[in-house]
RNA sequence: GCUCGAAUGGUGGAAUGGUAGACACGAAGGACUUAAAAUCCUUUGGCCAUUGCGGCUGUGCGGGUUCAAGUCCCGCUUCGAGUACCA
């Protein structure tokens, strides 16, 4: 019997999805080991050979871990709602659903056909109403939360209420948009919709007026991550600030215990970087500049409290309510000409020029240390969604205020010493201080550090300023004027925000005529029929981000069919969290940050019992694509070879990577690729055609696209996975390159040879030799430590040395061969699986027990030694290998070969390494 | 600019501080074959020697630590990723 991958493969998916192989429940008597991928978008183009590769990785570990006994929970899903789908119903007018379901089941066709482990009966889709039912509930539960940070963990909002009522905002320890003060009389005298107002300010889901990245050709507002360099990360459109009312999600609230998190995950250090960075933390103070001649007074966040005698003006972001508070009427022409000009540039044209812009309010605010007045300034460079939107400006030690203060014209006062700032501006934060005293502070003689901590608390003291930390950390808006997504469970009485009844969830997305914003604007929910509540009050018309759905489905799959809760305590107590996570680094700053949110919400709330949602995170590098190009010599249809190419004036022409094997065109196909082609005349070397490559991103445009489903028709999916894998180290970056797949193709079928010879099986009860004994127990050593380590690569390797040792050896025992169909089943199951079933077993290779490497095998009789002199190896020794040290140092200088390099010279040392090397050191 | 990561043959890539280049691809030569495919064997970092041995050199660049450095330390170069008027 040949090994024949199509038989193998599709009798084996059968079976498993005949017998629920892959079924996994609770089991109290097992322990449990969660794996999970990032469930893909299921686009129009289906999979490419790129997406598979982390479920692979992902797939060996869960298939190992059951081999160790594990109770693995290995579930798959679809992240079902996105923008894709909506675009095509807005060309087509088709439902996304129709597009949405239709996709899936591509996916899910190409996926059976890896031969993965899922557990399909826990399948989730977030745009099916008995899962989104969860994320509306979620969305509730924020709405009637406020983040108390006394005890730093989400409250119901009744205890606020409750604290409002009784003491006003006296002491009160929330997160909030903007700090409040009042009474509580002046509480129990606001109206409904006051007090709505006021709540909004500390809830965790609420509505607010912030500014919001809105992009006008997607006609919708987008989250900071879906953003990037002024453009949005979806289509690369411009994006430009707005002041919205919208849903937003207090994430920022957060930040300190997302940053705390990461210490106790097992995340790698670049991407726990990436959400420190993102997170942002920076320590500070406080300050209050009174405005001279009012009772204004500019509050501005600073890092460097050292530097306050040395700010010579103050600027303000164009959107913030200062710039109307202290602009004085002779100016306030030119500051509203000044704000309606950057009104008028979008972010990205913001950041593009550099130029120094700004205008004078005509104010004159305090420093509260030296006591001179200083200009107020209004200009762009000061964000307003950061800190307080003011700054002190200190131009001898900030490059930006440096720019601003050169351009017009504003005093420099250096507060280092040494600090040179006729050219440019001394950012760094060392050097002993300068001019920077009063009657009764002085800074001068300190080091900068120094400096900023006694000014800290020389503020704090004189009540100028608090020390305080701020965050980048934004809060996540959550409104999209799109039609696919899940709807928000709120309504409008009165123009007041309601949560809907817990118990009418889900509310279930409404039919439309067409899925573009109605003619006066609103979003496509505007055009549902009938879109109010049985009262008569109208629904909200936004539907929820991406990220919504996403967020919590980790939680959902260990009860996906649950409608009384998102997950059982039962379930949730038993799986916890997830043990492994693969997917992409792309989600380093979106998902993963919200997903950790949310889920320290829930955990708030007493619904799950971990803190962290994601233990181990690994991320799988990005399949590149490696195009290939022919050379038209220009204005002819002749081509020519790739070496050749150099004695032509060409045109390089991407060529379908189908038609072309390890860099070979297959000028028949090629021919009748395209009509054009048809008449092709070629210049050879050697009688072939060679292509030109580069590495691009895999797209159809670039005629890169490789699919799995061709891979495993011509080679079978075991060869897929074993060579996806062998590609290099599971977190690197990657071009496919089919041109080494042959090579593990070879090494699958060098593995079937030896159980069949022809028809011949070969596997008989014989004892193995020592040599193949010591070939399978390097094997389970080696693979057991590489897959623990995520180095499959390497183990591909081993499987590979060891495969030709024990043909080498003849190996056909039973003993070894068993080892060895069990340690290679996470990788190649398929095969594995029929050999196990021809050896005679009636269960699945699936339970059976992973092998431990007996290390009596791996000894060895004779070491041999790696003679060196001053570290240069000369010759090799073998000894046995328990020979005491001073006999291996005496062995290796009485060596005949040592005569020559001794040559009379004193040995000064000998280092031996057991077994290994003996390095005598001479002089 | 800042943060993180990487750099090893023709290619993908291996190497707990201990004989660099495992394994695979490709290439060259050979066996089998009428022939091709498949399969098997040999060679394959560079240079020199090649009638055998062998010798020298070599992990982006420059220093350092060490008996011994691809690996550790310091200073660069280049490439990649993330982030960016964040005060």
């Amino acid at each position: 019997m040949e090994y024949n991958h199509k038989d193998i493969e599709s009798r084996w998916q059968q079976r498993w999805k005949d017998d629920n192989t892959y079924k996994v429940d609770i089991d109290n008597g097992r322990p449990k080991f969660y794996v999970l991928d990032m469930f893909p978008y299921p686009s129009g183009a289906g999979l490419h050979v790129g997406h598979p590769l982390g479920y692979i990785a992902s797939d060996i570990f869960s298939r190992y871990k059951r081999l160790q006994g594990y109770n693995v929970l290995h579930p798959m899903g679809y992240d079902a709602y996105g923008l894709p789908a909506e675009q095509y119903a807005i060309q087509t007018g088709q439902h996304p659903e129709v597009t949405t379901r239709k996709n899936i089941a591509r996916y899910r066709e190409q996926l059976d056909k890896i031969g993965f482990c899922y557990d399909w009966s826990r399948e989730i889709r977030t745009c099916d109403p008995e899962y989104y039912k969860w994320t509306q509930w979620a969305f509730i539960k924020m709405f009637n939360s406020y983040y108390d940070t006394a005890v730093d963990k989400a409250q119901p909002i009744e205890k606020l209420i409750a604290h409002f009522e009784k003491q006003g905002t006296d002491s009160l320890t929330a997160a909030a948009s903007k700090e409040l003060e009042f009474t509580a009389d002046e509480w129990s005298k606001m109206n409904e919709k006051e007090k709505s107002d006021t709540l909004m300010n500390y809830r965790l889901a609420y509505l607010g007026n912030t500014m919001v990245n809105w992009c006008p050709q997607l006609g919708t507002v987008l989250a900071n991550d879906e953003v990037s360099e002024g453009l949005s990360i979806r289509g690369g459109y411009p994006v430009e600030q707005k002041l919205m009312y919208q849903w937003c999600l207090r994430v920022s609230a957060y930040a300190q215990r997302l940053l705390d998190g990461l210490e106790k995950i097992d995340w790698t250090d670049s991407l726990k970087e990436t959400q420190r960075n993102w997170i942002g933390r920076s320590e500070g103070a406080e300050m209050k500049f009174k405005i001279a001649d009012s009772d204004v007074e500019l509050e501005i966040f600073t890092t460097r409290a050292d530097t306050v005698f040395g700010v010579t003006f103050m600027v303000l972001a164009p959107e913030s309510v200062y710039v109307d508070m202290v602009t004085t009427p002779a100016q306030k022409e030119a500051v509203a000409q000044y704000i309606a000009a950057i009104k008028h540039k979008t972010e990205r044209e913001r950041m593009i020029d550099k130029k120094v812009t700004g205008v004078f309010t005509g104010a004159y605010a305090v420093n509260p240390l030296t006591g001179e007045k200083i200009p107020v300034w209004v200009s762009d460079y000061v964000l307003a969604g950061y800190g307080t939107g003011a700054i002190m400006a200190v131009p001898a030690h900030d490059s930006r205020d440096y720019a601003f203060a050169r351009h017009f014209d504003l005093p420099i006062i250096p507060l280092i010493e040494g600090a040179d700032v006729s050219e440019e501006s001394f950012d760094a934060k060392s050097g002993k201080m300068i001019n920077s005293a009063n009657a009764d502070f002085s800074l001068n003689g300190l080091d900068v550090k120094d400096a900023i901590a006694a000014t800290k608390s020389y503020i704090e003291e004189k009540g100028i300023g608090k020390v305080k930390v701020n965050y980048r950390l934004r809060d996540a808006i959550f409104s999209r004027q799109r039609y696919w997504g899940e709807p928000f469970p709120v309504y409008y009485k009165d123009g007041v925000p309601h949560m809907m009844d817990v118990d009418k969830l889900p509310l279930l997305l409404p039919e439309v005529d067409k899925y573009l914003p109605t003619e006066s604007g609103e979003p496509p929910l505007g055009r549902a029929k009938n879109w109010v509540t049985g009262e008569g009050c109208p629904i909200e018309l936004n539907t929820m981000p991406g990220f919504a759905g996403s967020s919590a489905y980790y939680l959902r799959y260990m009860d996906p069919r649950n409608n009384d809760a998102l997950v059982s305590k039962d379930a949730n107590g038993y799986w916890r969290n997830v043990d492994l996570y693969i997917g992409g680094t792309e989600h380093a700053t979106g998902h993963l940050i919200y997903s950790r949110f949310w889920n320290k919400f829930l955990y708030d709330l007493g619904e799950v019992c971990e803190d962290e949602p994601f233990k181990k995170l690994i991320n799988q590098g990005m399949i590149q694509g490696r195009s290939n190009f022919v050379y038209r010599i220009k204005d002819t249809n002749r081509f020519v070879s790739y070496n050749l190419k150099k004695d032509y004036d060409t045109t390089p022409i991407h060529v379908d990577v189908n038609i072309v094997s390890n860099d070979i065109l297959d000028i028949e196909k090629f021919k009748n690729w395209r009509p054009e082609f048809a008449t092709a005349e070629f210049i050879l070397e050697d009688g072939k055609y060679v292509c030109g490559y580069a590495v691009e991103k895999m797209s159809k445009s670039m005629f890169n696209v490789v699919n799995p489903d061709d891979i495993v028709d011509r080679y079978g999916a075991d060869t897929l996975r074993l060579y996806e894998m062998f590609l290099g180290p599971l977190e690197q970056s990657k071009p496919w390159d089919t041109n080494g797949i042959d090579g593990v193709n070879r090494f699958l079928k060098k593995m079937w040879s030896l159980f069949y010879k022809g028809d011949n099986f070969l596997v008989i009860d014989e004892a193995p030799s020592k040599a193949a004994l010591k070939s399978i127990n390097k094997l389970i050593k080696k693979v057991t430590a590489d897959i623990e380590s995520f180095s499959y690569n390497t183990s591909i390797s081993a499987f590979m040395i060891c495969v030709n040792e024990l043909t080498a050896d003849k190996c056909h025992s039973r003993e070894v061969l068993e080892k060895l169909v069990v340690v290679l089943a996470p990788f190649a199951p398929h095969i594995c699986e029929q050999l196990w079933h021809d050896m005679g077993h009636d269960t699945t290779v699936c339970d059976a027990n992973w092998p431990v490497c007996d290390e009596q095998y791996l000894k060895e009789d004779n070491a041999t030694y790696a003679v060196s002199f001053n570290g240069k190896a000369r010759f090799n020794i073998t000894l046995p290998v328990d020979m005491p040290r001073e006999e291996v140092e005496k062995a290796a200088l009485t060596n005949e070969g040592a005569a020559k390099w001794l040559d009379g010279k004193t040995v000064k040392k000998i280092i031996v390494v057991p077994g290994k090397i003996v390095n005598i050191v001479v002089a």
